[in-house]
DNA sequence: TTGACACTATATCAGTTCGATATATATCGG
DNA sequence: CCGATATATATCGAACTGATATAGTGTCAA
């Protein structure tokens, strides 16, 4: 599968026509928001790429009280490029974690230190969790959507449930060390 | 959080010496693999560059039966360095996944290369849960190490039984339609 | 015994992507 | 009127991946 910015432009811009910018936002808000993520430096690119390529149509459109946009449509050649990329075994999915690297190097960070960072992990997640409540609200929940949103909340889910217990571990055991 | 690959270099050799190659093994198959990824051409780079700064040691070891190798060592300034680094506020963890990508999409592809897809997918999971347990029995599991093991281990069987779900009911839809 | 393949080991490099920054327009609150 | 925020596009250095090169060693079947 050739899962790069360009595939994902391709499959954003296969549900409506957008800009860059509105790309990026959808992106980050969306459905979409769960498994990818992309940087203006490589959208733009992309997009000028496509278009000269044929798998895109530009429309530049004027805008009052906002600055004007290039507003992308897909071609018939995008969605058969789009179909082309995705109809193939997928990569190995890719985690990365900060937080569960400083959970395995413990004995360097002084327990408070530890315990921040466990309350932004939880954090994060429980805002990651409202964001999949809201996409199931606002947008048409076709079957696609529901299924990584099914599978997204799923897997949230079981992580703050696991943090919460670990939280509760780690409180008591402070709390044990400092009564000695 | 400074996290590239010369503090997860760092963060590896702060449990024992080892080369390039033992890292990238060791990453791949350790505790680190869970979240975390790195290729060579990152690794080497960032040994040479981190044993300049005087943050590891070099040492060169003849080998029988197998080429010569590097062998690298923290220094004392070397874990004060991985200390500063991780005692911050790690970003939000970043998930890439080809296969909610193609999910999400699922009109343009044939139920056949989904199910394959949810198949490989399964296959991935589990083999992830395998490592896992493998990490347990041998390495020595200090409470760092069991924190991330119980965190992918909770994470990884909430998608294993989401998708098992998810592969019935394709099965079933798919036979539904066939019927007609 | 030799050729194919796999493993150990280091290194380099083109291509991709990120994160920061620059530039411009417009709205809104103080 | 100034500063902050939002919309919108673009560029660029730094980081990283994935592929490739190089080279020594072991194994195993044809």
């Amino acid at each position: 599968m050739t899962m790069n910015v360009r595939t994902l432009c391709l499959g954003f811009l296969s549900t409506g026509e957008a800009s860059g910018y509105e790309i990026k936002k959808g992106i980050e808000d969306g459905m979409f928001s769960h498994f990818i993520d992309a940087s203006f430096g490589s959208i733009y690119p992309a997009l000028t790429q496509l278009t000269a390529e044929g798998l895109l149509t530009v429309r530049a459109e004027e805008q009052t009280g906002k600055p004007d946009k290039k507003v992308y449509a897909i071609t018939e050649n995008g969605r058969k490029a789009l179909a082309r990329a995705i109809s193939v075994l997928p990569a190995k999915d890719k985690f990365k974690s900060e937080f569960l690297f400083q959970m395995l190097l413990h004995q360097f960070i002084t327990p408070d230190v530890m315990l921040a960072a466990i309350d932004k992990q939880l954090n994060d997640l429980r805002q990651d969790l409202a964001r999949i409540a809201e996409c199931r609200c606002s947008e048409q929940p076709h079957a696609g959507a529901r299924f990584v949103a099914d599978y997204g909340e799923a897997v949230l889910t079981a992580s703050v449930r696991c943090l919460e217990e670990k939280r509760r571990e780690l409180v008591r055991q402070t709390a044990a060390q400092a009564a000695e």
